[in-house]
DNA sequence: GAGTGGTCTAGACCACTAG
DNA sequence: TAGTGGTCTAGACCACTCG
């Protein structure tokens, strides 16, 4: 097990040593189960202090790739699942546009928001916001219609770079930075209007999302209504336990 | 501010800080917005070391109480959201048993694995597993019918503790320490049975969800097929963006 | 009893933000 | 320029697990 630590790199020590060390388990130099060694010895190999050695270790052992036992030691962790997906329902309906699905952009226009929006996003009824509607498709067909509502000072939506770029990726950009968001997930039948846009009968099961998105200043940057054809999507994540 | 640190207790120093800055925030005596003070102040007016509020801090920063910002401070999380549901979706379903909702049993039984359940569990096909069919109910109406799966080694199901307790809490104490679920959240129309089971009309919407929780030693301990009267029942939960 | 991680200290230098 | 958090060091003692 060898490891390389540039100490004139911008990237801090333990973040190097976390990488790497992701690196090996990821492609198997570390197998599920293995000991990692204690913590002194490593810091010793490794020249570091063991603070910065276990900073890089916590920072796994947050991720759920490794387990720490007192008396024991650090151990790989043996799981069927390797790669947590994270953030993957938030991500994916934010960020994947753009790569396999394609976006449409159906409305992207200035209105005052109404007394649910308002509430959401925390601004006075009436204000302006931006209403974006869009459809996704994949292989040709509508998996899902989204709504989306963005205080209008926020920034500027492109339509045709929307459709390139994706919704997350533009707010990034634009300075915004995502800190946590609220979710609603449920389920009901489609009206008609809703079938007729994504391509189904009326009365097939859909897949509904409510999702409040906050910046780390704790203000409301989003509001999103989501309609899936459950038939051809589903959620899917990874859950951690706070211990 | 003032905080009360015993160093004879057996709780961490930095959780003890940790704790009552929580608590400060909670009832109002930090407001959102608030700058914290600097480390250095913080830690020689409570006769600790930065590193060690440091820690504290850290703890809050990570649960999306408190954000922090080199060359200014750090400061309260201004959000409309205070407590984040954590892992509702999961404690909901295996904590919540016993509480305001009441849950039937209807099957406890062992059963030899069928090919999804033996992979999904990580067993051979055909080895014992405890099969468990649950009816919860919320005001004398069903709300979701629970099957799950668990490895026959792990634990005896005694069905009117079951009924009482719930099984998450359950296996804690049979010394289960859950360490990471993967779920899938999806929908579909009812079928005639489900729809008879869950006091529904055939074709109304329902909520699935399948996980599979697993140990802190990777092993799987737990897979289920959950569905849920989409007209009573919504996932509900708060993400946390790492950076 | 030997080895492990968990906690804690008292410093240090740096990068970034603001006025 | 002054103040903040970000990183890092080199020690220390303790609680826990295991043989």
């Amino acid at each position: 097990m060898h490891f390389a630590l540039d100490r004139n790199s911008p990237v801090p020590l333990y973040y190097q040593l976390a990488q790497q060390l992701e690196a090996a388990i990821e492609h198997g130099a570390l197998a599920p189960g293995n000991l990692l060694g204690n913590e002194i010895d490593l810091s010793t190999r490794l020249g570091l202090s063991r603070p910065t050695v276990r900073q890089a270790i916590q920072s796994l052992v947050d991720k759920g790739l490794l387990v720490r036992r007192r008396g024991v030691g650090t151990q790989v962790v043996h799981s069927q699942v390797k790669r947590p997906l994270e953030l993957s329902s938030l991500y994916d309906d934010l960020e994947a546009a753009g790569q396999g699905p394609t976006t449409q952009v159906v409305r992207n226009e200035t209105v005052p928001a109404g007394a649910d929006v308002a509430a959401a996003l925390g601004l006075a009824e009436g204000a302006e916001v931006i209403l974006l509607e869009r459809l996704r498709c994949t292989h040709g067909q509508p998996v899902a219609l989204l709504c989306n509502y963005l205080p209008a000072a926020l920034l500027e939506l492109d339509t045709a770079r929307l459709e390139a770029t994706g919704l997350y990726r533009m707010m990034r950009s634009a300075g915004v930075t995502l800190h946590s968001a609220r979710q609603t997930i449920g389920a009901r039948c489609a009206t008609a209007e809703e079938a007729a846009q994504l391509d189904q009968k009326e009365g097939a099961a859909l897949l509904t999302m409510q999702r409040t998105a906050y910046d780390d200043t704790g203000r409301a940057v989003e509001y999103g209504t989501h309609i899936y054809r459950a038939s051809r999507y589903a959620f899917d994540f990874q859950l951690l336990v706070r211990s």
